[in-house]
DNA sequence: AACGCCACCAACCGCCTCGAG
DNA sequence: TCTCGAGGCGGTTGGTGGCGT
């Protein structure tokens, strides 16, 4: 006999989500945050696997995710790191902390993939191939030595991680990005501006979904978001009262928007200033001895290195 | 306008890992 | 030590939209 489903298949609704389920979703986790992904699907009433509601979250919904293009630096790093990890996405992941390691993985397959193979079709050409084939070597050579340098990077970062577990700052027990929730910006204090986070997630899928439905009026009027009320609107119906759904919606939809609005704002403005800066430079928060020394010797120090990395080994001269 | 091709990406599937009992 | 189940991970698929013919 094979392996028993992960969940009933019977009932269980598949392909995108809807607005509404992520609404019920995002909130349901911020009330009880992530984990036991097994009581999702019931507690919430979502006809969806529990793997689902996880993928749904990790991917799309939780806090501090980027979404768009890659920059020059991430697709650098991309590079580098599956240069030296292969296709362990979420390791990679845990380095560029505002990626999902399903978006690293779709942009390694339709992107950058084709580039390499690109340039080294290029570049086969070339005279100097036994130069490429020895720095090729020397690259595998020192692919176990730098695989350990990554381990004990990630260990370090997995007990930073833990040291931080007692501060306020964290919220949402992240467990898939140990590389920076622990001076994420989305984990500040504030905890509006983490759950903004995600609602401004949440807010750019709607606002998509609302053009595609220019039927749904949009009202002006400000309301404090209340989540709760809306999902219990909108939680214990399917198709049959879409019209509440979408009368409460139209209100949380505002919110979002004009929360939206504020940060897009702020995000221009760091554009303006040039690249998107590191958001943990704008909520440093006061460090010990300790996180010190792990923060400046595990993070960007390793990032330091993977990217110095580019000089010395075989991907030198593909930029 | 209709069709086919292609690229992109969200989501699914199934195996693996790890911790609890 | 073993078993079981929840969660994690990577490969793959399917839907959708853009583009060319």
């Amino acid at each position: 006999m094979g392996r028993p489903p992960c969940c009933d298949k019977i009932g269980i609704k598949k392909g995108p989500w809807t607005p509404e389920e992520d609404i019920i979703l995002v909130s349901y986790i911020q009330e009880h945050g992530p984990g036991n992904w097994r009581s999702v699907p019931t507690n919430t009433g979502l006809m969806r696997c529990s793997k689902s509601c996880r993928l749904r979250w990790t991917n799309y919904l939780r806090p501090g995710i980027k979404r768009g293009n890659f920059t020059d630096h991430e697709e650098k790093m991309i590079i580098h790191l599956q240069a030296l990890l292969g296709n362990r996405w979420a390791a990679i992941a845990s380095y560029l902390p505002q990626r999902t390691d399903n978006d690293i993985k779709n942009y390694w397959n339709t992107h950058l993939k084709k580039k390499l193979k690109k340039m080294q079709s290029g570049s086969d050409d070339d005279d100097n191939n036994d130069d490429k084939l020895n720095s090729c070597n020397s690259q595998i050579k020192g692919q176990w030595e730098r695989r350990l340098q990554t381990d004990i990077h990630m260990a370090k970062q997995a007990l930073c991680e833990a040291l931080s577990l007692d501060k306020p700052t964290q919220i949402f027990p992240e467990t898939k990005l140990p590389s920076t929730s622990s001076h994420n910006p989305t984990t500040t204090p504030n905890q509006t501006s983490l759950y903004a986070s995600s609602t401004e997630n949440i807010a750019k899928l709607l606002e998509n979904w609302m053009k595609k439905s220019p039927n749904i009026t949009t009202i002006t009027e400000t309301k404090p978001f209340n989540i709760n009320n809306m999902v219990a609107t909108g939680s214990s119906s399917s198709e049959g009262t879409q019209s509440t759904i979408t009368c409460t919606q139209d209100h949380a939809l505002d919110s979002l928007w004009s929360f939206n609005s504020e940060r897009s704002c702020q995000s221009e403005e760091n554009t303006n200033l040039g690249e998107s800066k590191p958001q943990y430079q704008e909520a440093q928060v006061p460090l010990m001895l300790l996180e010190n020394w792990l923060f400046d010797d595990a993070a960007p120090q390793c990032n330091e290195d993977l990217m110095n990395m580019s000089l010395e080994e075989s991907t030198e001269g593909l930029f």
